[in-house]
DNA sequence: ATCTATTTGTACGTATGTATT
DNA sequence: AAATACATACGTACAAATAGA
């Protein structure tokens, strides 16, 4: 007789909150429920499944950690289908390249492939409103910064100007990506005080650049804004090129 | 340095499990622990929380959900940090796109401007192993297919032709971003049967491309590699648009 | 191969917190 | 203001997995 065990694991099985999670997901899927639509509650699942409170509430908790789902408390709580938000992806992104030591360059070759792109892609398809709010943002540093301080929330509004932009792209994946790398610089200009140009010149070169970029986009003159911006890039990449330096090494939240 | 990310919204208030979770990550990274660096044992956290077993628990299964930590149990178990795979950032992105209803259009935008810059930065960088394992791959589909099912694998495995370049990125980002896409367009073809070129021409000139690019990279020739690349873009996208098609919804485990 | 120690995993009962009506 | 419906948190007991003797 043949020894009927012959199982070879390499995989170390998964545990059962992870199993009941996935589960979970895939009824989600299955039923077609949408953000906004109420998951069974805590006894149901318990019942369902046929296992501890314990074993739910972490199955609950590692889909509310993916954004997946929103819980609350009261009469007529539970938990949610929850559309993962847009903050959450860059955090969760974001602890992947915790581990990677990315450089300004790595960020900037990005950059200066996909922001020219967006920018075409969005000439004369921004509402007024949109463009008051990128020739407001522009205002906030038209003048020299006087202290360091100043100068790095001149920064950091600087690159604002770019997330507004990525807000407004029609392709969500090109949104997602240039937003995200907007954010990576965010955090090294706070966390590693990674601003302040010396080079006056090339700051109000980038700056010039912003508001004729601005005024392309309101003429709808695609190719003219693609190389505004491409300029821009350039420009803002020399700016920070002698700033060279690797990431510090940190977790992001949300 | 708390990772007070740039935060906009007074959230209602964290559970207790979401603030362990998150007194953790800041702890690892003051401690500056490497991924395998062991953290302490359940009982201890207990302790040193001066909370139940549940909430610790719970805490675990965010961190380890968004693939900071792996737990193992018996002597010398325990959680221990664990670097972000490639794979688990895929797939948690992947849960962000769910959402959006991304097009094939939307993808081939940012490959058309993404995959020629990779394709020049690793002219004259790829050993002979990997410039093996390329054309190895290409011979997978030298023939034309015979049977639907064939037509399918074909397909992947044109695309892993590119996954196969990205792996190779110095530029983490770039390289991810790529990785995704192909990630993406591989479940297309696998979940919406999205494959099979009606027009055995273009796909033709698609593996030549692939062939011809090969070759450039071999000789280090950054910029024909590019333009070669961006011929091999724009044809396949050309095969996939009449297919333009919205993605089909559905969560992604890992 | 078996036992043993260590550490996580599962179960369950009870009590507390919170938001709606 | 009180009752209600739900998640949240706690504590203990026991089960399962694994490394090492």
């Amino acid at each position: 007789m043949p020894p009927a065990t012959t199982r070879s694991k390499p995989e170390p099985r998964l545990s059962r909150p992870v199993q009941v999670a996935e589960a979970i997901k895939d009824w989600v899927v299955e039923q077609g429920l949408q953000a906004g639509d109420r998951l069974p509650g805590e006894a149901e699942l318990i019942e369902r499944f046929g296992m501890a409170k314990g074993t739910i509430r972490e199955a609950m908790r590692i889909l509310e950690a993916q954004g997946l789902i929103k819980t609350r408390t009261g009469p007529g709580g539970g938990s949610f289908v929850h559309e993962v938000s847009r903050q959450r992806a860059k955090a969760l992104l974001g602890n992947y390249f915790y581990f990677k030591n990315l450089t300004i360059g790595d960020i900037y070759q990005l950059r200066l492939a996909l922001e020219p792109e967006l920018a075409a892609s969005l000439a004369g398809n921004l509402s007024d409103d949109v463009l008051d709010q990128l020739a407001a943002n522009i205002a906030q540093y038209s003048e020299p910064a006087t202290t360091v301080d100043e100068e790095r929330q001149q920064h950091v509004a600087s690159l604002r100007f770019h997330a507004i932009l990525a807000e407004q792209a029609q392709n969500p994946l090109l949104g997602f990506v240039i937003d995200f790398m907007v954010n990576l610089l965010s955090d090294l200009t706070v966390y590693r005080r990674l601003y302040s140009p010396p080079n006056l010149e090339l700051w109000e070169q980038g700056r010039d650049h912003q508001e004729r970029l601005v005024a392309a986009l309101r003429d709808g003159d695609a190719d003219l804004a693609r190389d505004i911006m491409r300029d821009h890039m350039e420009t803002a990449w020399a700016l920070m090129r002698r700033q060279e330096v690797s990431m510090e090494r940190r977790f992001i939240s949300e």
